[in-house]
DNA sequence: CTGGATCCGACCTGATACTG
DNA sequence: CAGTATCAGGTCGGATCCAG
């Protein structure tokens, strides 16, 4: 079993969850993958209670694991734009599956009658 | 949008998480769903890393989500046996399409000669 | 605009000892 | 056998300040 970084996993769920487990990842994924790519100040704005420290960290983290593209343009006003690699796509139709599932839990157990935030499939609204 | 146990979520793909995300939670689901209903002592067995006061944790956190059951039995040496709920049964895909993905991770990127540990998907050796 | 660096508190995780 | 109680360490998440 190989580790990611300097982490032993039991499995290889264990290693999938490493990378989509951060507190923001999948937000992030889910934007990228919805969004297609996407400046740091847009992400920023998509998610109002992250701190800057915490979406760097992220990004970087999900960079490092190849999963998101970093995009810097070397002008005056600093632009970075993110985006997914292919291999970070593949990796939306398990969100889906995991949205899917908790909108189910949610029906099932808490049924209440709030709405949900992220009622868009990723597949759809990116064309 | 519902929260958990005052957690809040920014979108139930967070929910589910929450479920599945604890440091043992989906290797107690896996060997629940592969191998049926365990004893606390059997499951402790299967997780060789994993202490005691962990593994009651995460049972018990299992336990109120309704992901799985604990069933008591009044003997004198104590007997308590887990499964998987209906519901805990239907992370079980979710589970299954994140050992593939990370599989297919480590064969595109890190490409060790290593070995898997979890090699079944749960279906096959519980039927 | 984008992000680095630092400090800090909360929570998760773990080792050990004890109990019905 | 199956837990509970306590104590301690480490990592994660967050606020704030600083810089190219």
């Amino acid at each position: 079993m190989p580790n990611l970084n300097d982490k032993i996993f039991n499995c290889e769920k264990e290693l999938t969850l490493s990378i989509i487990g951060g507190k923001w990842k999948m937000l992030v994924l889910w934007h990228l993958g919805k969004g297609g790519t996407k400046r740091f100040g847009e992400l920023k704005k998509l998610m109002p209670g992250i701190t800057q420290r915490m979406l760097v960290n992220q990004l970087r983290e999900l960079e490092d694991h190849l999963i998101v593209h970093r995009e810097v343009y070397p002008v005056v006003p600093p632009k970075v734009e993110y985006s997914l690699t292919d291999q970070g796509r593949t990796l939306i139709p398990i969100l889906d599956s995991m949205y899917e599932w908790g909108k189910d839990y949610i029906k099932n157990n808490l049924d209440e009658h709030a709405q949900p935030e992220c009622t868009e499939k990723s597949y759809e609204s990116n064309g």
